[in-house]
RNA sequence: GCCCCCGUAGCUCAACUCGGUAGAGCACCUCACUUGUAAUGAGGGGGUUACCAGUUCAAAUCUGGUCGGGGGCUCCA
């Protein structure tokens, strides 16, 4: 297979990290001899064969060294989406293909076979991957003319492929060829089919050719293989895993929301616990903010139109906005955001600038029309209420404002335990004229100041085109979810724009008017995205300061239920969340009952508590602690809490 | 919004393939037990099978539509 394969420079990894180079000219399977390698599983190729990642069979001891290594593991994925493509081809001899690239998780490949693929597709298809590899057939790069590939393409009706030749200037092109089929691909690849041991097809979907919406939609199948049977079966268990954390889930499980039709789609009711979590949050971040100089306000959550016609929103945001409601002499919308609120706020009075920079920020509640396909329980919603800030400062300022944003971030992200996350920095798509307000001179100070404060907190980010407000470019903390999927919690935006649209003004040393720099900024996201995080994050097994319920106390029986409820009292005195089970169940029941609501204490109480004033704590985590006298525990719980543990 | 899948009691599910007007566990209520660290026992109530049409002697079951949910796409805090 691999032999006539010649080989530039090759290393050889081996277990335990180490690697061994080889001289050019050496072919695969003698690197493969030489170094007791069985097969070898990836090569990086780029005209020549740079680098090898390989499968070491050592005492019996089969390690798949590519899975160590991201790039192996997209190459081992991207040739199972080649086989894919084989499969179907064969299956559907009509089939179009598309593109089928690797994915964080796999791979997928896009096709067009005029309908739609059913569940019983998927398992022939899967069935027929299989049959493939287990002929384990070699994996060939070839050099194909631009004509010949063209013609290739003509004869089959391979429109898209077409297409995307036409945005390769190569010639030749490269293609990739096993077992008769073939497929124009840059490569890299496996050497052979045969080392794609554990193939699972996950889903179907459809997606729009390009990614837009206005060409045909495609039909998408993902899927995901492995060098063994086991380490898929872990990877499925795993998925299983993150199901059971869904916030959608524990949401229902735990009395924390509800979405019911009646009331709307997106539209969540926060349930007494989940309205305590919510309410500990919004009194974390209010009490946070207020120490480091952010001015609360209350604005409504209606305005006239007009104020969105002044900010821009309306020509760049209308169709995330619901209509106007005529109502006398004025049309009202409901709010999409805050800012123009709080730019009317500040617009309350002279500033000089010895008082900049001013901070206004609120709990913020807004609507916005989002597509009924978007909305995911509370994690995308229509009604969301946002931990928003504006800060006007002056543009000396702006640096340092940036700064202690990030450096704000930074502390809610430990307090809440959130992690893993990354930055983005979100850039204007200087070709866009639509989405993005024009005025150049605008963007390239405010992306350049943004990017220079990312060079002073030495943060490594990734920059993305495109993602941009229309107004300026922004920083946004990424955090991916239980099913990995990244969505933006904070936000820090730099607005040049919406001072000049209203006209913004401070003071000077000088004692002339100048123009302030705007800050758009949210740190704990919506507090309904924040919840779905959390709930993910910590498995509905908040932490202690944030337990809805904190602390269960379990009477023995019956006549245990006064000093219980004295108990409860006393914690509750303290401000401790307490509740009491009064069923007639037994303790064991009880405690069962308490451990699935994820209640960090539970206190046993029975007679020989009673005489003594004392509970038998249990906790949530390591089970029972022994018996403590309630003053001790109650102060014990008072510290935690506060500790933010 | 688009493509696919799904919708039976508060929750998890059975009956649907080959139509004959719904059943279990948990939860809830009642009674007995008064319980010592992850489910005490017995009994009871609860569903016009999401909704609207159609086919049929007969529809949870077949067909179409509407609404809602899920996975993606596009969009986004």
């Amino acid at each position: 297979m691999a032999e006539r394969t010649s080989v530039d420079h090759i290393t050889v990894r081996l277990p335990g990290g180490q690697t061994r180079p080889y001289p050019r000219g050496v072919t695969l399977a003698e690197v493969a001899r030489q170094a007791g390698v069985r097969d070898a599983l990836a090569a990086r190729v780029d005209g020549d064969v740079r680098d090898l990642s390989a499968r070491v069979d050592r005492d019996a001891n089969v390690e798949w060294l590519t899975f160590a290594d991201p790039t192996g593991r997209e190459v081992y994925w991207h040739s199972t989406s080649h086989l894919l493509a084989q499969a179907v081809r064969e299956l559907f001899p009509g089939a179009k293909l598309a593109i089928g690239p690797p994915i964080e998780d796999g791979f997928y490949y896009d096709f067009d076979i005029g309908r739609p693929f059913t569940p019983e597709d998927l398992e022939r298809i899967e069935q027929r991957m299989r049959e493939l590899a287990a002929r384990d057939q070699p994996i060939e790069r070839i050099a194909v003319p631009r004509p010949e590939a063209l013609r290739l393409f003509r004869d089959r009706h391979d429109v898209y492929k077409t297409e995307l030749l036409d945005g390769i200037p190569d010639d030749p092109v490269s293609f990739y060829r096993q077992d008769g089929f073939q497929d124009m691909c840059r490569g890299p690849h496996l050497p052979s089919t045969g080392l794609i041991k554990a193939v699972k097809l996950l889903s179907t979907s459809g997606a729009y050719w390009r990614g837009d919406e206005r060409r045909p939609m495609l039909q998408r199948i993902y899927g995901i293989s492995f060098p063994t049977q086991q380490a898929l079966d872990e990877y499925l268990a795993r998925l299983e895993e993150a199901k059971r954390r869904d916030h959608r889930k524990l949401g229902r499980e735990l009395g924390l929301f509800a979405s019911v039709q009646e009331v709307g789609q997106g539209l969540p009711l926060w349930l007494p616990r989940g309205a305590t979590v919510r309410r500990l949050l919004e009194r974390y971040i209010i009490d946070l903010e207020e120490s480091l100089g952010y001015r609360h306000v209350h604005t409504p959550d209606l305005a006239n139109v007009e104020l969105y016609k002044i900010s821009g929103h309306w020509d760049h945001f209308r169709e995330n906005m619901y209509p106007p409601m005529k109502v006398d002499s004025e049309e009202l919308v409901l709010r999409p955001m805050n800012c123009p609120h709080h730019i009317m706020v500040y617009k309350q009075g002279q500033h000089s600038y010895r008082d900049l920079p001013v901070r206004i920020a609120e709990l913020g509640t807004m609507y916005r029309y989002e597509r009924s396909g978007v909305l995911t329980g509370l994690a995308r919603v229509r009604a969301m209420t946002l931990n928003d800030a504006h800060i006007f400062c002056r543009p000396d300022q702006l640096m340092d404002e940036f700064i202690a944003v990030v450096r704000l971030i930074q502390r809610v992200y430990q307090d809440l335990g959130l992690h893993p996350f990354w930055y983005r920095v979100s850039l204007r798509d200087p070709n866009d004229r639509e989405n993005f307000m024009q005025n150049d001179a605008m963007w390239e100070s405010a992306e350049g100041q943004l990017l220079r404060a990312m060079q002073t907190l030495g943060l490594e980010f990734v920059e993305a085109p495109g993602e941009a407000a229309f107004y300026g470019p922004k920083l946004d903390v990424q955090v991916p979810n239980v099913m990995g999927k990244d969505e933006t919690i904070s936000t820090v935006q730099i607005d040049f724009y919406l001072p000049e649209r209203f006209g913004l003004e401070y003071i000077g040393e000088d004692s002339q008017p100048h123009r302030p720099v705007m800050i758009h900024r949210a740190v704990i996201s919506t507090l309904e995205r924040m919840m779905a995080f959390l709930i993910e994050q910590y498995a509905g097994a908040f932490p202690l300061w944030l337990a809805p319920e904190q602390v269960r106390v379990l009477p023995i029986a019956d006549r245990h239920l006064a000093y219980a409820r004295r108990a409860a009292e006393a914690l509750r005195e303290q401000g401790i969340r307490a509740e009491v089970d009064a069923s007639s169940e037994r303790t064991g029941h009880k405690i069962r009952e308490a451990q699935l609501m994820k209640v960090p204490y539970m206190l046993v109480v029975g007679d020989r508590e009673e005489a003594q004033n004392a509970v038998a704590v249990r906790s949530r985590a390591k089970g029972d602690e022994g018996t403590q006298p309630l003053a001790e525990f109650v102060a014990r719980v008072a510290a935690e809490a506060a500790a933010r543990r």
